[in-house]
DNA sequence: GAGTTTGAAACT
DNA sequence: CAGTTTCAAACTC
């Protein structure tokens, strides 16, 4: 508050006390306009006496008589606006504690009103201050000005005299700088309406809370927001001041309970200076306050609403959490500037600031971080305690980040972690602990490449718990502002792993700081790169689609946002090579404990992607987590090259086995090394006997083998290209593959790649299905095996049948990710009319005519399981067995834990006896370099 | 924390 | 495509 543009920011002691109403302001054009346009309201006496019996309040007379112009006031609005931009005004929350109240607001102009704020005793309860700034642009702020009028709010319903400051315009919930108490808060009519006051707009804003922090907001309505206890206690101080005031009076205000403060009454200025104050808001932990100098002493008071709700967001926004997944694709937009530093960061997480969420993409403008209109990205709400706001608002400066309202969103864990939103993948499956970073680090999160984000949003949708706990915190993504045009920030998270990311927060501190410590390597850790520049897939963050940043111990650096182009470039270069390069590397079991229900086992996250070839481990027998199948907590398959596997998640050899034991360790999180093997395989000895006689039969996961089912005399199946981009707008790529898995059982797995270029985006629709025929008519489940094609196992009817398919657009343009970075299209596909076997010889036949099929109703509930990337076995026991997915190409398969297949089988569900196929739903780390197609063209594709 | 081991990634 | 080198994480002490 201190900045050397701000004239005055707050003084320790109010100056100015002279009470009668200046005339300048009364007559100046603006209020004459301002009377006209706001809501104004009569002051309610009745209020006041309850709250300050000694004081009476007249109704306050007109506050502008004259229609006369005031050079002065006129002068200092314009300048005011001008600052806007530029502002160094300053809205500061500092403590004040007991200081001269004596103020005549109404001999200063509006631009120079300085509002204390002050509460009365906290209760013990954490004082809560909350100040909504509304930037505004210079050409808006007038008409924004005046037409936002400050009503008192009474909000906390446990203390009927805390009151709060709202927005007239009843500003939605994610305004920036808007507070909410706990209780939803009661607008003016219980207040006395000589409380109201409205604040003056200035370009910053500096918070102090009771530890003076400061916060500057730029190009941010002026405000100065003193809280804290006084020094008796009890009471909390908020001041407003007006930037522009050359001399900063403080206007002390009662307490919630409309009282003076302690302090305030002791004050020399006290409550003779009532007459004076135009309102007051205070909340029980944190009192807002707002002065209308100039009305002082006039019969009119207009209320300015002021977003100064506290902690019912926070509440609100828990509760969101707890109730909602993030459905949104981790996208990370540039732009946004995520908390710089520690404070900040730490304040999203433990305040849980509501963030982007949904599809909603809020764009913060730094330039304009507060909107003063309502606009749904414009505007941020925080809702934190007093420190936590303090600090972040102080450290933000700018508090661009919009939260937008979580409903219905979703958080795609591996989106965050892997995809270029978030970047972990398997870490995904674990929480940030507080501890999770040094302080040090979460200094500076890593930042996400701007090119993963669309170009229009570029926005962050961050659910509020991910936010606050997740991304922010064990992330430390960064939003990186590029300059200050362009730093509007959006967050998308991903759906997939809500409710991971709410499991975590649930967990003991000892589970989560385990799953810290098992998961936080994977994807979400810093890089320590020496010689790759960080601009390979050496470098974990790379890989992972996220910049480096301050955690990361890297030498040269290029994976930087300055250095785009060049990420951007090297990616494609990668990608060329391996499309999958940037799929998720590493799978991770969310669920900590052994749970016994689908709610726990849907939170294993599915597979590598980017591990299609399996590992080549010699020294390690997969035992390690050298080796990447180990890591990822999956068997080793067929198309694994190692030696001597001893994968505890299923050896090579045993094409999937997991034994139960480790099964429930895996479970439980337990990750051990089950090198002592032992392991209870459930083995398909014949397909892996077949398999491994077979020279053919070393399958890779992108390479399956066509088998014939009778038995091992597996006929080599084409072998299909990969999944890979091909040039052409439009291409479909057709697998098939047939196992024959045991004696009178064949597996069919037949995946159609369809890779369509529309508009400026590619469409990728993958459909895989997996059959199993079986001549007692059962369906196998699957191992655990996770390679690219085996463990496709959505048992699907075969092609003729319609079957739901889902497209997930991936934004290869990363512009346009933010919009769609991954849609998720429902609909019925009859597969056997558009498809073609281009590559593949043979064609499946539906003459396994005595397989019985499940034909998979067509309805919706294969769209609604494939919201997130779980498993639509473990979402729903009863899922149709039949589902068609279409996934980015970068879309990891994998084969459940067998432990969950292992419960599977025991339900009685006959959902649960069809093979399962997981897909990761997760988009891509880096978002596919083609542009991805419109929405619509991909509702084409239905 | 330093050094070693390991295997993926990159290079040739 | 195979062999080699590079690289950084994983691991060990």
């Amino acid at each position: 508050m201190d900045s050397p543009e701000t004239n005055k920011i707050v003084t320790s002691t109010s100056t100015s006390s002279s009470t009668t109403s200046s005339p300048v302001v009364q007559e100046s054009p603006f209020f004459n306009y301002l009377r006209t346009l706001s809501p104004i309201k009569p002051v309610k006496a009745a209020h006041v006496a309850q709250g300050f019996p000694e004081l009476s309040i007249p109704t306050p007379p007109p506050v502008f008589t004259s229609p006369r112009l005031n050079p002065q006031s006129e002068t200092i609005f314009l300048n005011r606006s001008k600052h806007f931009h530029s502002s160094n005004k300053k809205l500061s929350i500092g403590h004040e504690g007991n200081r001269d109240r004596g103020t005549d607001i109404s001999e200063r102009p509006i631009s120079r009103l300085t509002v204390r704020l002050v509460s009365c005793s906290q209760k013990g309860r954490d004082s809560k201050c909350s100040a909504q700034v509304q930037p505004s642009s210079p050409s808006q702020f007038v008409d924004e000005f005046l037409a936002d009028p400050v009503e008192v709010v009474r909000t906390n319903s446990s203390d009927p005299d805390v009151t709060c400051l709202n927005h007239v315009d009843d500003t939605p919930e994610v305004q920036l700088g808007c507070i909410r108490s706990k209780e939803t808060t009661v607008k003016e009519n219980n207040v006395n309406d000589e409380l109201l006051k409205y604040v003056e707009n200035g370009s910053d804003v500096q918070i102090k809370s009771s530890e003076q922090t400061e916060v500057d907001l730029q190009g941010r309505s002026v405000a100065v927001f003193k809280t804290g206890k006084m020094e008796n206690g009890e009471s909390q101080s908020v001041v407003y001041q007006d930037l522009a005031s050359e001399d900063v009076n403080d206007i002390n205000f009662p307490n919630s309970c409309i009282k003076p403060v302690s302090g305030a009454q002791n004050s020399p200025h006290g409550k003779a200076r009532m007459g004076e104050y135009a309102g007051v808001a205070s909340n029980e932990s944190a009192e807002t306050k707002i002065v209308d100098p100039e009305e002082t002493g006039q019969n009119q008071r207009v209320l300015r609403r002021r977003c100064l709700q506290f902690e019912a967001s926070v509440a609100h926004r828990k509760s969101i959490f707890s109730n909602q997944g993030f459905s949104s694709p981790a996208i990370i937009s540039r732009c946004s500037r995520l908390p710089a530093n520690s404070t900040e960061m730490e304040m999203l997480e433990s305040s849980e600031l509501d963030c982007g969420i949904s599809n909603n993409i809020c764009t913060a403008n730094s330039s304009q971080p507060m909107a003063s209109k309502p606009s749904p990205c414009a505007a941020k709400t925080v809702e934190t305690h007093n420190d936590k706001l303090n600090r972040s608002v102080r450290n933000g400066g700018n508090p661009s980040i919009k939260a937008p309202l979580p409903s219905g969103i979703g958080l795609h864990l591996n989106s965050i972690v892997n995809t270029a939103a978030m970047g972990c993948t398997a870490s995904l499956s674990r929480k940030p602990s507080e501890n999770d970073y040094p302080s040090a680090q979460r200094e500076k999160p890593p930042s996400v490449p701007n090119q993963y984000l669309p170009t229009e949003s570029k926005s962050f949708s961050v659910p509020a718990s991910v936010l606050g706990k997740f991304s922010v915190k064990r992330l430390g993504y960064e939003l990186e502002t590029q300059s200050i045009a362009d730093n509007s920030a959006t967050f998308q998270f991903p759906n997939d792993n809500a409710d991971q990311i709410q499991e975590f927060n649930q967990l003991s501190p000892q589970k989560k700081r385990k799953r810290t410590f098992t998961n936080e390597d994977e994807g979400c850790k810093r890089c320590n790169c020496r010689r790759s520049k960080c601009l390979k897939l050496y470098c974990e963050c790379f890989a992972a689609g996220i910049y480096c940043a301050e955690p990361c111990a890297c030498q040269e650096c290029f994976n930087k946002p300055q250095y785009e182009d060049k990420v951007l470039e090297t990616r494609k270069q990668i990608e060329s090579r391996n499309p999958l390069a940037f799929a998720p590397k590493i799978v991770r079991r969310v669920t900590d404990s052994p749970a016994n229900s689908i709610e726990e086992n849907k939170k294993v996250t599915p597979a590598s992607a980017r591990h299609k070839r399996g590992c080549n481990c010699k020294k390690s027998m997969c035992l390690k987590k050298y080796c990447e199948c180990y890591q990822s907590g999956v068997g080793c398959s067929a198309g694994c090259r190692c030696e001597g596997c001893k994968n505890a998640f299923g050896i090579k050899e045993g094409y999937g086995e997991v034994s139960e034991r480790l099964s429930r360790k895996v479970d439980g999180e337990s990750w051990e090394d089950n090198s002592d093997g032992k392991l209870a395989m459930v083995t398909r000895s014949n397909f892996i006997e077949q398999e491994h006689c077979h020279p053919h039969n070393n399958l890779t996961p992108l390479t399956p083998s066509l088998q014939y089912p009778n038995q091992g005399k597996d006929v080599h199946t084409s072998r299909l290209p990969g999944r890979r981009f091909l040039p052409s707008p439009e291409s479909e790529t057709n697998h098939l593959s047939l196992y024959a898995k045991s004696p009178g059982s064949t597996r069919y797995v037949f995946t159609h790649e369809r890779r369509s270029k529309m508009g400026d985006g590619n469409l990728d629709i993958v459909f895989d299905q997996e059959v199993e025929f079986s001549t007692t008519g059962r369906i196998d489940q699957f191992s655990p095996r996770w390679d690219g094609f085996e463990d496709i196992c959505d048992l699907t009817p075969l092609p003729q049948t319609s079957s739901k398919a889902k497209a997930i657009l991936s934004p290869s343009n990363s512009r346009d990710s933010g919009k769609v970075s991954q849609i998720q299209l429902q609909g019925s596909v009859r597969l056997s009319g558009s498809l073609r076997w281009r590559s593949s010889p043979i064609t499946p036949t539906p003459q396994l005519g005595e397989s019985k099929l499940r034909q998979e109703p067509d309805s919706d509930v294969g769209c609604a399981i494939l919201e997130d990337d779980t498993p639509d076995i473990l979402k729903d026991t009863h899922t149709p067995i039949k589902t068609v997915k279409a996934s980015s190409p970068n879309q990891k398969r994998v084969s459940p834990p067998h432990n969950h297949l292992h419960n599977l089988r025991s339900s009685p569900s006959p959902g649960l006896k069809s093979g399962r196929k997981f897909v990761l739903q997760s988009i891509s780390s880096f978002p596919p370099l083609t542009p991805y197609s419109d929405p619509k063209d991909c509702s084409s594709k239905k």
